[in-house]
DNA sequence: TTAGCCGTTCGTCTAGAAGGAACGTTTATT
DNA sequence: AATAAACGTTCCTTCTAGACGAACGGCTAA
C-alpha cells in the first residue's frame, strides 16, 4: 500500500507523520486537516488525531479549524540554542559588530549539509530579510555556508554537495563546481568569504568561519543591501573588522 | 475492547511518547536509552526507536548514545515567532528599551496558562538568567505575568489560577488569592506591574502589558539586577520609560 | 432552503508500536 | 589482563492502538 522510502527501519511511523505534518503547516503558514489529508493521501481522521495531539502539546494552535505552529518548539528551540557552544561565545560579539556596521550580523552552523541560523542581530536601519533564526539555507549559495565547506573535511564536503548539489538561488549564485572549488582555496587563504547577491538579489554579505582546532564550529556574517556597502566597504573595511571578531570568538572559545 | 483512558481521547499515542521523550531529554539537558526507558518505564527498544526517528527528523542530535535537543525546533520556533503579531511590531522597541536602560528587556504572551519569552534583548552589561527565548513562567510570579493576568477576562483568569495555583518561586512570590487581586487592581490603575525578587532573588523587574481594544497581547518588561535599580528608577523612571514603550508598540499594533 | 464543504467523532480491522531477549562495545573493577 | 557491569543497539514475536471510511454537525454560499 504505501510505497514509503526504504530508509526508515526501526522507527516510528506515527511520530515521522507528526513531524511531516508539521512542517508541512511550517511550509503552508498554517493549515486545514482537509488539506493536509489531501497532501498526505491519508484520511482525515488520521490527520485530525495527530493535529489534535500536537495542539494539546503546544506544537500547534487550532484557531477554527485552522492550525499553526505554536511556541512549544521555541522552548526546544531556545534551549539547544542556549547550550549550543558557539552562541554562548559568539552572541555579544555578534551584537557589537551589527551595532558597530549598522547592519545585520549573524551566526550559522551546520547540520545535515545545510546552514542554519543560530542568532541574528539587527541593527535598527537593517533590511528585513526572510533569514530569521532556525532558516536553513544551502552552503554554497551564502558567504557563510561557504566558510563552513571550506573548512569541512573533504570527503564531509562531497557528501554534501552530493546530497545537495548547487541550486540556482539567484543569478549570482555559483553553480559550477570548479568555481566552488576554486572560491573555497581563496576563503581558507584570506580567512573571509563574499557573497554579492548570490542567495539574494542586491544583498551583499562577508563572512569568517570560526574554528576550533581542525574542526570548524560555523561562521559569522555582516550583510546589507549593495547600495548602502560599497566596494571599499565590502572588499576592504568589512572583512577585517568581520575577520577580527572572528578571531575574538575563537579566543573565547578555547577558553570556555 | 478500547482501553480509552481519561484526557487522551482520539490521539496518537506514539506522537505523545515521543514528544514526552523531547521534553523530558530537555529537562535533563540530554538522556540515553536506559534512563529514559526507566523514566518512562518502557522498553529500551521502545525508546530506541522513538530517539532514533527523532534525530533522523533532526529533533534530537546522537553524540555516541547520549542524546540532545536539535536544532530543528528552532526552526519551527522562529517560524511562529516571526509570524506573531507583537514579535514583529515590538522587537525594535524592546531592543531600543535595553539600549536605553542598559539592562536585560523582554517580549512575554501567554500560551496554555503560563507566560513564554518571545524575544529578549540584552545590553552587554546585563545579568544572564535562566530565562532564555521560550522558557516558560508561572504568571502570577513575574510583572510581565501579572500585566496579562490584569488584563485577562475574569473567567479566563480564574481557569488559569485554578489550574495553576500560585506556587510559591521565591520569598517574595505573592502567594495569597486576595493580595494578587489588589495588586492586579493596580496594575490596571497604573498601566504598569513590578516585580521585586519574586521570581528571582535579588532581580527586579517593571512591565506594563501591550492591549488592543479589550485583548490582552502580552506584556514587555525591563529586568535587572537590585543593586543596580535603585529606588527612584524602580518606581519612578523606568514605569514611564516601560509605559510609554508600550503605548508607542499598541499604536504599531493597530497601524499594521 | 438546500447543497457543498469543512472539521470532527465513531467503530472496525490490521499494520506497526511495544516488549523481551540477545548482541557488540565500552567502561569500570579485580 | 581478565572479568563484569552497563550501555546502546538489533531482532523477532505479540497484541495494542493507529489508520480508515462513514456518518455527523456547523458553516457558508448559491
Amino acid at each position: 500500500m504505501n510505497r514509503n522510502e526504504g530508509a526508515s527501519n526501526g522507527q516510528v511511523k506515527a511520530t515521522r507523520l507528526s513531524l511531516a505534518i508539521l512542517d508541512e503547516i511550517r511550509r503552508r503558514d498554517g493549515a486545514g486537516v482537509t488539506e493536509l489529508a489531501t497532501h498526505f493521501d491519508c484520511s482525515k481522521s488520521t490527520i485530525h488525531s495527530h493535529l489534535r495531539t500536537l495542539s494539546d502539546e503546544g506544537y500547534l494552535v487550532n484557531g477554527g479549524g485552522h492550525y499553526s505552529i505554536g511556541l512549544k518548539p521555541l522552548q526546544l528551540g531556545g534551549h539547544a540554542r542556549v547550550k549550543h557552544q558557539l552562541y554562548q561565545v559568539a552572541k555579544d560579539e555578534v551584537d557589537e559588530l551589527a551595532e558597530e556596521t549598522g547592519e545585520s550580523s549573524k551566526i550559522i552552523v551546520e547540520e545535515d549539509g545545510r546552514g542554519v541560523y543560530l542568532y541574528q542581530a539587527r541593527a535598527k536601519q537593517a533590511v528585513t530579510t526572510d533569514s530569521h533564526v532556525g532558516t536553513h539555507v544551502y552552503l554554497h549559495s551564502t558567504a557563510v555556508g561557504k566558510c563552513i565547506l571550506a573548512h569541512l573535511d573533504e570527503s564531509r564536503r562531497n557528501e554534501i554537495l552530493d546530497e545537495h548539489g548547487l541550486p540556482q538561488v539567484t543569478a549570482n549564485t555559483v553553480t559550477d563546481r570548479a568555481t566552488l572549488d576554486s572560491r573555497l582555496d581563496r576563503i581558507r587563504d584570506r580567512g573571509v568569504a563574499f557573497d554579492d547577491g548570490e542567495r539574494i538579489e542586491g544583498l551583499r554579505c562577508v563572512a569568517a568561519p570560526i574554528t576550533a582546532g581542525d574542526e570548524v564550529l560555523g561562521a559569522i556574517s555582516v550583510s546589507g543591501p549593495k547600495k548602502r556597502i560599497d566596494d571599499e566597504t565590502f572588499r576592504t573595511t568589512l572583512p577585517e573588522l568581520v575577520r577580527d571578531t572572528a578571531r575574538i570568538i575563537e579566543i573565547n572559545v578555547t577558553y570556555s
